[in-house]
DNA sequence: ATAACGTACAACCAAATGGTTGCACAAAGA
DNA sequence: TCTTTGTGCAACCATTTGGTTGTACGTTAT
């Protein structure tokens, strides 16, 4: 699933599939890449449920599945609420030995672009 | 990002220095896979500032960045923002032309694990 | 019927990925 | 000093990935 994610290209089919249901021609005009290219690319969403496929006539409309993308993000919340319960695990440590100089809850910030 | 995060052994990575920081070899040591291997993949983490690495004598501790993945999981965040807003432009459509029979809120559940 | 369109899929290719072994080097210990 | 340990990196290899072109087939249009 976070390999399907891992590609702007798709990320970017992702989001126009959210915006609106969208044939697979219709996205790979979209790119510059062949059809052939954005077909592989909308078959890797489709394997990872992250996009739905509907026929209509001899069309395939693609659409986002919001179940997958919510799935993926609650899986990174579990991860910073590891963190949390960590910091709060310290915090019992740290308040039973006071003498401790050890920091880390010190969070460097970092400032990039996506 | 979503690359270094689309390996298992990665994100295992990723969860163990979330609880504790830890050496290198350590987390070398709880794979099947040489220290090499484990190497490059703590590289790649590194790479997308998903963790950081401090030097203590010949060790090199690492422990998970909370900032990245709270960044990961906000853009995922952003993309239900987006399905919630179309759903929100449906709405006002259908409201507008209440003869419209387009069904786009139904949502099939998928019962998969991760 | 024939042509054009939309899709899927196979075969192929270059580049990236995930693994290996081996080597170099600094730090810790004998 | 010599050895061991922890780390990083280069070279190599098999597999996967992201792209290509070509082919096949059902659907729509002329």
């Amino acid at each position: 699933m976070f390999h399907a994610l891992a590609t702007s290209t798709r990320r970017d089919i992702l989001r126009r599939t959210i915006e609106r249901e969208q044939s697979v021609s219709t996205l790979a005009s979209e790119y510059e890449m062949s059809f052939a290219a954005v077909q592989k690319h909308v078959a890797v969403l489709e394997a990872a449920n992250l996009i739905v496929k509907r026929a209509e006539g001899r069309e395939r409309l693609v659409r986002a599945n919001p179940e997958m993308i919510a799935r993926a993000r609650a899986l990174l919340a579990r991860y910073e609420e590891l963190w949390r319960s960590r910091i709060a695990r310290l915090d019992e440590l740290l308040a039973e030995k006071p003498a401790s100089t050890t920091d880390t809850t010190d969070v460097p910030r970092t400032e990039e672009g996506d």
